[in-house]
RNA sequence: GGAGAGGUGGCUGAGUGGUCGAAAGCGUCGGUUUGCUAAACCGAUGACCGGGAAACUGGUCCGCAGGUUCGAAUCCUGUCCUCUCCGCCA
């Protein structure tokens, strides 16, 4: 969310932005309803004025005849007030939803285009693709050939969507993990399993939409807890009303949840095996820095989603994500898409945002400077270091050999002890 | 799941109908003293929204939402959260 009164300061060029993000947000009834409003909210100061004189008055009043008389109107004066304040209400309530449906600004560097056709190929990574002198297979051929995923048993069991890892494949899970978290460790982050559930005020703060028709996210009956899309959620969530000392900042945070999405609309051939599924393991990256930290903050998160896929040995490119592509709370977005070989084309395995204060502001997460008065809000950032379904994916697919193993990546080896996953008779 | 206790300013904590935006302590800031630091002493110190060039001034806020009342931190109802004890359970 942006701020109320930056927004009424700068009403052009919140609108050019929601175009460039191809959102429609009434900017306009917003302003108007706001200006509504702050002149009724006038008339109810006023109104509370004279009812304060009259109560005041009431103490001192001398005859019990006089005190009646001051009663009464001090009853008169506050039944105006409440129906003035519910006038206030209702449309402070209004001018909050619109408040809430404006996305936030986007950083001048990033490609304007209203989707992610425009997005712009910024680098790629060390290792090139592999150059296969056979038919590569894609993934779901390649585990079910290894016996590592069962998408049948998935399907009858929670439906669609659904899967079971085994074998070698649960082996590569855990080392994925352990990977990624040392990695991590190295560079600081404090890691933290998180829950797999949230309330549904701290997905909407952290920009979810936890009900309605074309929600990502399976909500939890008879109450009002979701289960989480991301541990960007939760990890967001756990600093929420908190003031920080900015001694503190920043603070980097490493959760491992699992990320349960329905994928509502989503099908087509990106639908096939583990690539676009309802639940996987991710480890993400949580950041919370002064405001003047942020953007620097953004390039070591989207470094270190480098570094940890140039240590897999996984080709990949990253790209600047174009502003209609952003989602409504991020400034600044770039997106790892990894090469696949089974579907001869990159796909995104990782994402890394930086929110500004768009986050803290939602979720009241403000830090204080030793000294000075007052507080503000923190910026929030958030990126994936290894989401488990698509990074099996990557690994599988370009690590295949032509007798049909899989050379386990050097990097994960310690965790999965052995070299290469090979073909039983 | 059962039984209790509690949610007050950056923190601890007092406050049971008007004199309370709220005692006291801690912390923080300024000053005095002092080779320096510390200590001691003096003073200041909540947030948000609005009006004003400013001095200043109006309103709101004691978990949240309602209710009673001319008037609520204080009384009533609901709700969320925290803590303690008991039970159950990985």
């Amino acid at each position: 969310m942006l701020d109320r009164k930056f927004i009424l300061e700068n009403i052009e060029l919140i609108k050019k932005n929601c175009e460039n993000r191809g959102v429609k947000a009434e900017v306009d009834r917003f302003v108007a309803v706001d200006e509504q409003r702050k002149k009724l909210q006038a008339q109810v100061e006023e109104l509370n004025r004279q009812a304060n004189v009259v109560s005041k008055s009431i103490g001192q009043a001398k005859d019990p005849a006089e005190r009646d008389a001051r009663k009464e109107e001090g009853r008169k004066l506050r039944e105006q007030t409440q129906a003035a304040q519910a006038e206030v209400d209702a449309l402070g309530v209004e001018a909050e939803q619109l408040q809430r449906r404006i996305p936030n600004l986007s950083h001048p560097a990033a490609p304007v285009g209203v989707d992610d056709q425009s997005n712009l190929e910024l680098f790629r990574g060390k290792t090139p693709p592999p150059a296969f002198d056979f038919q590569p297979l894609d993934h779901v051929e390649l585990m079910k050939k290894h016996d590592m995923v069962d998408f049948e048993a998935g399907a009858q069991v929670a439906g669609h969507g659904f899967y079971f890892l085994k074998n070698d494949a649960v082996l590569l899970e855990l080392a994925l993990q352990q990977y990624a978290v040392h990695a991590l460790l190295k560079e600081g982050f404090t890691p933290i399993t998180t829950p797999d559930l949230a309330r549904n005020d701290i997905l909407e703060g952290i920009g979810f939409i936890p009900r309605g028709p074309e929600t990502q996210i399976y909500s939890i009956e008879n109450s009002d807890l979701s289960l989480v899309a991301t541990a960007e959620i939760t990890l967001g969530g756990m600093l929420a009303g908190q003031i920080l000392d900015a001694g503190t900042l920043p603070r980097k945070y490493c959760g491992i949840s699992h990320c349960f999405r329905t994928e509502a609309g989503a099908h087509g051939r990106e639908s096939r095996g583990l690539y676009r599924v309802h639940q996987f393991t991710k480890i993400e990256m949580f950041a919370f820095t002064l405001p003047e930290d942020s953007e620097a903050m953004l390039d070591h998160l989207r470094d270190l989603e480098c570094r940890l896929f140039d240590g897999l040995g996984v080709p990949y490119r990253v790209v600047d994500t174009a502003t209609g592509d952003l989602g409504g709370p991020a400034y600044r977005k770039f997106d790892l898409e990894a090469w696949m070989p089974g579907r001869g084309e990159f796909g995104e395995v990782t994402s890394t945002s930086n929110c500004t204060d768009y986050q803290a502001r939602r979720l009241d997460i403000r830090y204080r400077v030793k000294g000075e008065k007052g507080t503000h809000f923190v910026h929030t950032l958030n990126g994936t270091a290894i989401a488990i379904s698509r990074g099996l994916i990557a690994v599988v697919e370009n690590y295949q050999q032509k007798d049909g193993g899989i050379i386990v990546p050097e990097a994960l080896r310690p965790w999965m002890g052995k070299e290469k996953i090979a073909v039983s008779v």
